[in-house]
DNA sequence: AAAACCCTGTAAGCCCCCTTACAGCTTCTT
DNA sequence: AAGAAGCTGTAAGGGGGCTTACAGGGTTTT
């Protein structure tokens, strides 16, 4: 838990989309609320019936939110990025976590009470605005996820996943795109809501048909297109 | 489209939960940009696909919204009561209706341009506050509706099903807790994302052992603990 | 009153995908 | 450097639930 350098007072919330743009004197306010807290891989950030207190700015790192059934299956919602909120169901009335946050990377977040942040909020209508925006974009996000499970089979919702990583983490490369997240079956899995054993499969049944490949333990997806109509996405 | 009696100017309002005890100022603000609509049973209200435009104030009746996938398939979402808000998305920047919503029964609804609505809450911010908790509420919804199909198996998913209708609609009797609302086995079907047939089957099951009968048409629970065990609720 | 339509019941067949099991790797821990 | 732990690959087996098919009953339409 060193200290980092600060360029300026509010180096932990110049990272963070939702404050671009802020005026100086509201950054300021809202600066004197935030608290940073770091969390090495793997580390759990909180669990589900931990009280939902705050809400998390990710400063810098990715961290994944995923749900958890009594026999332990996880079903893992998203991976948050840098710049990107999380645990904002605080402010609209959660009392307890649903979700397992964790650390999939060494990450550093900013964190302040969602009862400050809802003051802050009914002050500098601004930022309401930019708030809801993010939750509509959330709700919009648990909608897809809900049609995938309930209309597509497995192969299509890992097409899905695919070109939805590409999209978001893809570098593009002679061979391909490449995606620069590391990820392992198990977590494919979680996000499809499928099993390690069938996703395995899966992929290695993309990779025959030369769909996809491996470089430096990183998924190459040799074509997109083909993804994308295997995803039923045009 | 006769027009209703008014018992008061705001009539078309007053049934609405989210206007609760507003100020009569207020009330009269938002009565000007109001417009009053009907439908019959069996109508569609709006489609995937249509402009999201407005947003809806149900005053009387139930109104189904499902999601549609390109073969036809139904996935329900939910059932809209009297009182509820529903296309509030429209708030959010959905440009693009995703849900389909059908007047369960003869329904009388109140719309508002989303673009009146949100500079409205801008100059009152108690409404935005109570908004940003119906929103919570939908995401809470779309969550647990989402844990459910990932994790549930359909006679689980049914019985969960039963016992919050239970809780929505239903009526004390001596032989048990009578559904308050026509529902056929395609219904149950959609809101359980399952088939017809599968779900005649399972109800017919809980049925022979006399855990639900049938009463007029309608769903008679007869024993809701049976039925919270089944959907491990305790 | 007849016809058309939808709802309910039942059942055979099949297939997707989960479960279980194991073995060789790679990556972290000590 | 060795061991532990987690990741990947592969395969047999089984089952939950979807598909398909059809028939009788109820309800709405004309």
């Amino acid at each position: 838990m060193t200290k980092l350098k600060t360029p300026s007072p509010f180096w932990c919330l110049n990272n963070v989309n939702l404050f671009e743009r802020l005026a100086p004197n509201q950054m300021d306010a809202l600066h004197r609320r935030v608290k940073t807290i770091r969390y090495q891989r793997g580390e759990t950030i909180f669990l589900p019936g931990d009280p939902s207190d705050f809400v998390y700015f990710l400063h810098h790192g990715r961290v994944k939110l995923s749900y958890l059934d009594e026999s332990g299956k996880r079903f893992m919602l998203t991976i948050c990025k840098q710049g990107e909120l999380f645990g904002e169901m605080a402010m609209l009335g959660e009392r307890q976590r649903r979700l397992i946050a964790e650390a999939l990377e060494d990450v550093e977040v900013c964190i302040i009470a969602s009862r400050d942040l809802t003051d802050f909020m009914a002050e500098h209508s601004d930022l309401a605005l930019r708030i809801s925006k993010t939750i509509g974009a959330r709700v919009a996000t648990l909608e897809n996820r809900l049609e995938d499970m309930v209309f597509n089979s497995v192969p299509t919702r890992l097409a899905r996943l695919l070109v939805r990583l590409g999209d978001e983490y893809g570098v593009p490369m002679e061979q391909g795109v490449w995606l620069d997240i590391r990820l392992t079956h198990r977590d494919l899995a979680d996000l499809i809501g499928s099993t390690r054993e069938t996703t395995t499969l899966t992929i290695n049944q993309l990779a025959a048909q030369g769909l996809v490949g491996k470089l430096q333990g990183r998924l190459l997806l040799h074509d997109v297109n083909q993804l994308r109509h295997l995803a039923k996405l045009d």
